[in-house]
DNA sequence: GCGGGACATCGATAGACGTCGATAGATGAG
DNA sequence: CTCATCTATCGACGTCTATCGATGTCCCGC
């Protein structure tokens, strides 16, 4: 055990957020607190398959290693998967993930 | 700080994002993206009535100049309504607010 | 095996952020 | 008016972050 983080993330209306409960819901938003990175995952979505790299620099309009970084940031924070194909990198949303964002947003209904 | 640029957030899923539309999303996450103001949130969403200054200052454990900036973030990001009773500060969480951040990261709802 | 393309990592730099102590402004009690 | 209390602002410090160019790594076609 211990694989996942004790306190992974847990809704704004839980009881009481332990400290690790809280840090684990900020590296959450703070994956999603950049107008890039925000628009990756925007690109993501609405995309019905996985994306390469190569159609997000150009959109994004910066360099690729920055490309590179922000996708590694969304990885880590669990929200997006990384598949390899060949030479390319395919980048898709995880949607089990963005289903416990919208979970922990969500001020009225039950808790989970 | 810039009260709310025309594209004020639009959820995730949205057709496309415009530069504008993604930073005021991603300044949305931003107010969220300290495990402080997410504690903070959690305790307004658990209280039934407005919080007064003086009674965060020793659940959060900081000083308090601190939680003034932390509280004055999340007032600017449109989160939380600040109200003046005598000496004391009162905050409340926006429940529309958190309604529409709830409508940002929901990728399956219709678009409103 | 070799060369070329796609992506990640590294190193450096400039800017943003959280934190606190000291201080200012405001409000109510005496 | 004067004082005590609550809150916001200011100034400073250390740390984190985004960004880019240069370089490394992996994979494929030839």
């Amino acid at each position: 055990m211990a694989a996942e983080p004790a306190g992974c993330c847990a809704p704004l209306r839980a009881a009481t957020l332990s400290d690790d409960q809280s840090a684990a819901t900020a590296a959450l938003f703070k994956a999603l607190a950049d107008p890039h990175r925000v628009r990756i995952v925007n690109l993501l979505a609405t995309s019905d398959e996985p994306v390469c790299v190569c159609d997000l620099t150009e959109p994004l309009g910066i360099a690729q290693p920055t490309v590179s970084h922000h996708l590694k940031k969304l990885v880590a924070a669990g929200l997006l998967r990384r598949e390899q194909r060949g030479v390319w990198a395919y980048y898709s949303l995880d949607t089990d993930a963005m289903r416990r964002l919208a979970d922990v947003v969500n001020l009225q209904g039950a808790l989970t």
